[in-house]
Formats: C-alpha cells, structure tokens, sequence
DNA sequence: GTAATAAAAGTAACTATTCTTATTTATAAA
DNA sequence: TTTATAAATAAGAATAGTTACTTTTATTAC
C-alpha cells in the first residue's frame, strides 16, 4: 500500500496543466509563465517548474527531453513519435508508434532490463524552415 | 562549393575523440574532464565543452541527449538503440534499430519533413538497479 | 470562525555550458 | 632555423535554465 499524499487545490496548478494541455508546441516552462502571466500577473516561473515536476511524475504529462538547453513538455502522454527541428527548434507530433514493441521487450530481457517507456525522436528540417532557406 | 576550414592537429583533441571512443559508458564532458586530467594537467573544461562540439557537427560522435540536466556523449555513429536507467542515470547500448525506417519515411513525407536521423530511447530501470533494491 | 497544512512568491543558490581574452602552439613560408 | 600566421588553449567570468529556501498566502478540516 502506497502512503497517501493529500494535496490541496490550487488555482494556478490547474491553468498550468491547462496551459500544457492546450497547445500542440511542446511548450517550455517559459512558455507556459509566459502565457499564464496576464491572467494572473504574482505567478512565479518555480510554481510553474514546481507543478510541471508534480505532474510529471504523477504521469499526467510528459518530457519530451532538453531540446537546445529547455526542457520541453507534452500533455499528450499517449505513446507517440516526436520530431526535433534543428533549425528552429521545433518539436512536432508525428502520428504513428514506428517501434516493434515485442522486438523491444525480448532484446530487454536478454539484457534484464525493465523497460518502463521507449520514445522515438526524429531529427531533421520542418516543412517550415524547409520552406524558409534551403 | 564549401569554404574549407583548415584545423590544426592537437595532442589534446585526439585524446578527447580517443576517449570518447575508449568507452561505452555515454559520457559526460566532465567524465572526459577527469579522465585526461592526469595525462594533461593543463586541460580545460572548455576545451573539452568545445571539441566535443565540432566532433559532433563533424559527426564523429552524436549525442544520447541530456540525462539528469547533462549532455551524454556516443563514440558510436551506427544506428543503434538507447537505454536509460531512471534510478542510476546509467546509459546502455541495446542492440538493434527497432525502428521501421520506411514508415518513419513515409510518415516524414506526408509532413513535409526532412528526416536525417532517428534515435530510440527506453526508459527504465537497469540490471544493477534491479538487483541493488527492488 | 480557528487551526493545520499545502501552495506560492520572491529571492538566492546551483550547475552545465558558453564566451572572452591573453597566451601558447602548430603550420607554412622565407 | 627563424619568422609570420592562424588556430587552439587555459582560465575564469558570464549566462541561463533550473532548483531550493524562507516567508507569506491560500485551502481544507474542524
């Protein structure tokens, strides 16, 4: 049996993971104060690092991992693929799992490994910066 | 046609590719640091920091990406798959690709994306850890 | 209401990485 | 070999993302 943490409600909690759940752009922690800000002018940017932490363990978002020195955020936590724009940085969805699940977990257990999640990330030039300079 | 940089040859350089290459633990910068610092008393960070830089763009190594806030390094250019333990922050090689390169293709074209690499991490707790507490 | 507890603000601290400048080293020319 | 040049380095300061700490504020239980 787990120890149970209690956990009061918070207004700001809640328009944080609304923020991250809101948008498609993989957002920094920057970019969720950034957007939250206006709406509530005393946010502080270690409320927002300190409840994006919380749900990331409690699993109700993910990390997409550090892209150009920023940890970037995804409140999709269905398995899905990732691409990284070097150019502008951008991380887009690419639907689809590309990955062999059972290949995966018999190459894990010659190793002895307990495999909890696996992520694909692309890397290359979006259409936009494609489009931009070539 | 591309303006040719001419580089030097440096003593300390090659000892920095030589250990990268030396080990597959997916070192740090600062691993490399600590390891020539008995043979090279006079090396710096820095120049670890910025060699690593241009053997990556030269692409001599890659990196794994940042693990706990540190970039990891990998002597090993082929296409191979990653493991990072959660618990100890260990990295390990599994072997095999483990991604359908013609889907992640076919998916890229549909986006209009330029793919140049594909990386695949897992996620989880490795055989030490395993056996260390469970 | 009051007490107990969690959350937040604000600030300070930390750490990986990059940048700057003076110095050293490697290469090429004379 | 000596000299000229350009590159590489050391040292340390600067930067930036993130985390920790202390005090104040908000939420819940009674």
């Amino acid at each position: 049996m787990q120890t149970e943490k209690k956990r009061n409600y918070s207004r700001k909690r809640e328009a944080i993971l609304k923020a991250v759940r809101s948008t498609t752009c993989h957002p920094t922690a920057d970019w969720v104060y950034q957007q939250l800000k206006p709406e509530y002018p005393d946010l502080s940017l270690g409320t927002v690092y300190r409840n994006l932490t919380q749900f990331k363990s409690d699993g109700v978002i993910m990390s997409v991992g550090t892209v150009n020195g920023q940890e970037r955020f995804d409140g999709n936590v269905r398995p899905h693929t990732h691409f990284v724009c070097c150019r502008c940085h951008g991380v887009l969805d690419v639907p689809g799992d590309f990955v062999s699940e059972s290949e995966v977990e018999s190459a894990a257990k010659k190793m002895g490994l307990k495999v909890e999640s696996g992520d694909v990330i692309l890397h290359g030039v979006c259409a936009e910066c494609l489009k931009r300079k070539n």
